[in-house]
DNA sequence: TTGACAAATAGGAATGATTACTATATAGTA
DNA sequence: TACTATATAGTAATCATTCCTATTTGTCAA
């Protein structure tokens, strides 16, 4: 995975350069930390960890670099994440399609969706309560700006 | 669909029953407005709703009425939704599997996820940028108490 | 290599969502 | 009807996120 590490570092040094977008200790080592994480850190976890090393960076540092990692496309939110708790009254098996723009979930109903199988690996993993398929994209009304 | 709405109603009722939760007009009231909705509405949103009828009523009221909705189980929490952000550094294609008690995410691989189709409705509503299979259950870790 | 300057940073304050607190009111039931 | 455990309104506290500002720094053109 040395290459695929190498791969990314350069990809994050592009788009920082298309993106006018300086290349400082901070942003690197939260780059490097970024890209050892497995476990869909929060910005305050990815705090704690730099901190080892830049004792005085801010939270709020670290906080705008992972927003602006995400708007040139080295990170991504999970789903849902950092978003008010929305409450889902629909009880049956549906699916979402959500927009990452104006956030609108909106619900449709697939059967395909509905029949596919836990994988064997996942079931040993704990106990399945819902299964969904979440689609993310841009709707059509914040399609046309 | 009225059948449907008193099937729910009662399971309302009874759930209550179960739970020693009384039936406050309150409690009715964002009952009934939940039922109506289709937006997936934050307790926010809810809020402004049943004000129309009881304008005197507090947002902690609702608030706390839609988590003990939650807790038993008259209505679902949106995926994600209320946490932090939480940053996603694996740009491949993968899978979620979360743990409602402790919400952690647990990434795995499944090329018959990867290949599942968009229904053309959906295609219709927006461009897809994502698609994640995305289940929900407890970890092995929160079985064990 | 140097100087100018737009961009980025640290530190702290403001905002907004969520949760906690408490005195009063009320639903359930004997 | 009267009792009592619950629930409520109103408000305060907490916590994540975003904003502000004085200062520092990376980049680039000379
Ligand atoms: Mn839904
Ligand atoms: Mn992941
Ligand atoms: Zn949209
Ligand atoms: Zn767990």
């Amino acid at each position: 995975m040395k290459i695929e590490h190498e791969e990314i570092r350069k990809m994050f040094y592009d788009k920082c350069a298309d993106k006018r977008l300086k290349i400082t200790p901070q942003r690197s080592l939260i780059f490097d930390e970024l890209s050892k994480a497995t476990d869909h850190p929060t910005a305050d976890a990815i705090y704690k960890r730099v901190r080892k090393t830049l004792s005085n960076i801010s939270f709020d540092t670290v906080y705008r670099t992972l927003l602006s990692f995400t708007e040139i496309g080295i990170v991504n939110l999970v789903e849902g994440t950092g978003e008010q708790k929305r409450f889902e009254p629909n009880l049956h098996q549906h699916h979402h399609f959500r927009c990452i723009k104006c956030h609108t979930i909106y619900d449709f109903e697939n059967d395909a969706y509905n029949d596919i199988a836990v994988p064997k690996a996942v079931q040993k993993q704990g106990v399945i309560i819902n299964k969904r398929v979440v689609l993310e994209g841009i709707c059509s009304k914040c399609k046309g700006k």
